[in-house]
DNA sequence: TCCTCCCTGTTC
DNA sequence: GAACAGGGAGGA
């Protein structure tokens, strides 16, 4: 289930891999794998790969377009640096002319594979990309999705709009504040407000869990009932994780590789998650609590981790 | 603010 | 053969 560190180690790894190859032609092997801008296939051939981003767990490519095609696009080009919410978008994104947007959910991956190689079983889409061979988009659960967008149409997609910001983009001091105005007005616990993407981009429920336990706050705990100086602790304990698990290429729990089809290392250093009922590293209690907050299992230790009511 | 659904492969 | 994995949309 590809997060924030997933996410930024597929980007690491694909980049090289696909910037400024072109792409010949797409296959769409599962329609609603193209979930938008299904219409602008046909503009994508001859497009060069320009660069390869991240925004919060969507991975973003753009695209300069063949010169033919370019005067096909409905808007005028050029954005206005302050567009509300282009802000997060890298300048390199907002030059581009198409953007191909994708959220790979639970078990989207990328592998470019020799040119003219067959599409497998979860194959959704094959980007033909001539001597440099076939990047493909596998997802066996079929959650994941592209969107050929503009843009300028990002502020228009509500889910993009209402993306919180980056946990990696500033410092913990100014992550514990923006928690502290956030959670006040939550009445849900503490997790459930971190996997709120519209609080802070990117946290799943992996990350959610670590940080939590590292900064001894219990899950269950009132979003709005924390202490400050624990919600300085929850900043600097989700950036530490997030840092350590790009460090070390991610968490491959299940189907995970990155986009060299390498597994990460980052589950080898879970404190609680998928931990239930084992014993807790820190304190050595018995057996890891778990339960469910907002349709989603949570592991916790119940003695290192304090409530807040 | 919470629940159900989407989807398929793995585990019990 | 049921339970489980879970991000986000949509509905209660």
């Amino acid at each position: 289930m590809p997060e924030l560190p997933e996410v930024e180690t597929i980007v690491r790894t694909l980049k090289p891999q696909i910037q400024g190859k072109t792409i010949r032609s797409v296959r769409v092997l599962l329609s609603k794998a193209m979930q938008y801008g299904a219409e602008r296939l046909s503009l994508i051939s001859g497009a060069r790969i320009l660069e390869v981003s991240r925004r919060a767990k969507l991975l973003v490519v753009g695209l300069g377009l063949a010169a033919g095609h370019k005067k096909v696009l409905p808007l005028a080009r050029g954005t206005q640096p302050d567009m509300p919410g282009l802000s997060d978008l890298p300048d390199c994104l907002r030059d581009a002319d198409l953007l191909l947007v994708f959220h790979l959910k639970m078990t989207g991956s990328f592998f470019v594979h020799p040119q003219g190689a067959e599409p497998l079983p979860h194959t959704r889409l094959v980007f033909d990309l001539g001597d440099a061979g076939n990047l493909f988009f596998d997802d066996m659960r079929t959650f994941g999705y592209c969107r050929i967008m503009l843009a300028e149409e990002l502020p228009a997609w509500p889910f993009w709009a209402s993306l919180g910001p980056e946990p990696l983009g500033m410092s913990s001091e100014r992550l514990a504040a923006h928690f502290a105005a956030q959670f006040a007005k939550k009445r849900s616990s503490i997790k459930s407000a971190l996997l709120d993407q519209r609080i802070v981009a990117g946290v799943g429920n992996i990350y959610a869990d670590e940080s939590l336990f590292s900064a001894r706050i219990d899950p269950r705990s009132k979003a709005g009932a924390v202490p400050s100086e624990r919600l300085l602790a929850l900043a600097e304990a989700l950036q530490a994780v997030l840092r350590q698990s790009i460090e070390e290429c991610g968490s491959s729990i299940r189907d995970y590789r990155d986009a060299l089809g390498n597994a990460g290392a980052f589950q080898n250093s879970f404190a609680v998650y998928g931990r239930k009922d084992e014993p807790c590293k820190v304190c050595g209690y018995a057996s890891l609590q778990g339960c469910k907050l907002s349709g989603r299992g949570t592991v916790f230790c119940p003695v290192c981790q304090t409530h807040f009511e």
